[in-house]
DNA sequence: TCTTGACTTTGAAGTTACTTCAAGGTTGAT
DNA sequence: ATCAACCTTGAAGTAACTTCAAAGTCAAGA
């Protein structure tokens, strides 16, 4: 049986966070003392360690909660598992796209300035004030 | 003269958000007709499109603060707004490179299994559960 | 035993950048 | 006159937490 410090420190997360999870009923109420606190076993802080890994690939709560129902049913098909590591790629690949996008205008701008003159010359400024700016 | 809608469309976002950019300061208060609409002429709307080109861009609501009140003095020179340039510049490459990682493991992920088995046999949810997880 | 510091509890508010809503007033065209 | 389409405000909702305040608990050392 651990505390929850306890258990945060082993599963890799804030207590704060525990508290939340169990708050938005991604996780069940943890057992409880006589002294009203929260205490975890081992299965609870593998449950725990596994959300985190899942929020640390970028899959939002529902979708945790989706998965943990997915392990939850051993014996049905793991499509829906698929599914949903190929739509949380599909997003984070866009992603990159966009940013790229950005990363690249960034650049652009800052090319329009070697920072050795006062603003009123300033090329990247000139950028972003002109108007036909979204047409790029 | 411009309602709100009007300049909204003019510089590309909705009317709402150039109510929120009023009440949190990032745009002074509009002028007001007598039956207490906002008005706005080609100077106001310009700036609101300067503002939203930074946006775009990925700059907070307290960059793009900076990056007015460095244009607002064209004769200091312009290492300022090359800085927040660069800084942005460096944020988005970093997350870029984030995602880059996290979209290579959900790679690895789906290649653990080929959909034609039950969740028992998982390999995606095996590796989820694995508490080897956190080396990789 | 007392104290001290580190833990725990709760509910509420703060964070970011908006969007949405409710309830009501204004405008312009028919 | 009436109707749609606009405008106003303040408040609440969004995602996923974090931080805070006020108060109770626990373990160890003097």
């Amino acid at each position: 049986m651990f505390t929850i410090a306890q258990a945060a420190r082993r599963a890799g997360c804030p207590a704060s966070t525990i508290r939340y999870y169990e708050r938005v009923r991604l996780l069940p109420s943890a057992r409880r003392g006589t002294n009203d606190y929260r205490y975890y076993e081992v299965a609870d802080i593998e449950r725990l360690a596994f959300v985190n890994r899942a929020r640390q690939l970028g899959f939002s709560i529902d979708a945790v909660a989706d998965l943990l129902r997915l392990a939850d049913h051993p014996h049905s098909p793991c499509d829906g598992v698929d599914t949903l590591i190929a739509t949380q790629l599909h997003s984070v690949e866009k992603r990159i796209r966009q940013l790229q996008t950005l990363a690249a205008r960034l650049r652009q701008l800052q090319s329009a300035c070697d920072g050795e003159h006062p603003i009123r010359e300033c090329g990247i400024l000139a950028a972003l004030s002109d108007t036909r700016w979204n047409e790029a």
